[in-house]
DNA sequence: TGCTTTCTTGATTGATTTAGTATTGAATGC
DNA sequence: GCATTCAATACTAAATCAATCAAGAAAGCA
């Protein structure tokens, strides 16, 4: 039901594979800012001998200086780090480690971590045929949590990275195309 | 190494839990067109007696329909749908409902599934410390891929979603705040 | 007290994207 | 020929992204 094999026996039913370039917004897009952020955030987890200078960190992983300046201070609104000023100065994770998760610092830049159309999965309203729907979104935003509350700055320092991360990027296509 | 538990003995570490409101960006984002896009298709696979008219699907879903014309436009060039013109026209999908997955649809409207800073997680390139964070980036698509490629549109007609994505969304806290 | 270094804050920018709307045109069936 | 329906393109208003700029405040040192 609701598929004909060929509509009024399609005689041109080309591939028209087309789809030429164009940007587009992307289901998953972890935006400039959110990667600066758990980069910064990185530099300063690994550091021997904290605070770490706003030029040291931009330096390391090639940030534009006054973005990341942003970036750090929306983190500190946050409680992830903590900041020192003056000629000593610098900044510091305020938390172990082993307690910042990819998901506390995605959550600090982007937001929410999933939305559709916006609005947060659980406070979708569907009505009629597409109220599974909903459960999908929430299901999708689960499969996204089994990632990005497993991995913590000190798994990524230490490059260890849990089992079910490493199985996922095992799986058959993971590395593939789309 | 490289948390200082209170920098500069932190005497005012408050928590700051402010986060405001503010858009954003959201790392998982469905757009208003993709969300529109997987409904259109849901009210197709449902049809008892395709082709079905532009309206018809317009207002099943309340969908403006000027923006379901470039949508439904979109997906006849990627080869969804078919359509059909005239009296008696309107649009039906182009495959069976169980060949087509959300993932086809949201690759239609959204590009490629998932991107970091506008690149493929596959095509990044890390230096240094941050390097393991590719495999997260791709096991976080990986993840998604559990789900989006395992639905189809007869599933979400049918109601029955797979076993994997109904235990997602029943997981602990599949249904809380953030 | 100055002076330098560093973080702090808020405003501003230009390019792009989102979510639509409008217009003109072409095919189909009666 | 005419109503109905899809088709293609171009436009727009608002928001967002990725940055940059400028003025200031705190800390340490001479």
């Amino acid at each position: 039901m609701g598929y004909v094999p060929a509509i009024a026996a399609g005689r041109r039913g080309r591939a028209a594979l087309s789809r030429c370039l164009g940007s587009e917004s992307h289901v998953m897009r972890v935006s400039a800012k959110a990667d600066y952020a758990v980069r910064a955030a990185i530099e300063l987890a690994a550091a021997p001998d904290p605070p770490v200078k706003r030029d040291q960190i931009a330096e390391a992983q090639a940030i534009p200086v006054k973005f990341l300046e942003n970036i750090l201070g929306e983190m500190k609104h946050a409680g992830l780090v903590q900041s020192q000023r003056g000629a000593e100065g610098g900044y510091a994770l305020a938390r172990d480690p082993t307690e910042i998760t990819l998901a506390d610092i995605l959550r600090v830049t982007d937001g929410m971590l999933a939305s559709v159309h916006d609005i947060r999965p659980q406070d979708l309203r569907y009505e009629g045929l597409s109220e599974p729907l909903q459960t999908v979104w929430v299901a999708l935003r689960a499969s996204m949590r089994t990632v990005l509350e497993e991995v913590t700055l000190a798994d990524l320092v230490a490059g260890r990275l849990p089992r079910e991360v490493k199985d996922l990027a095992a799986s058959p296509d993971a590395w593939n195309s789309q």
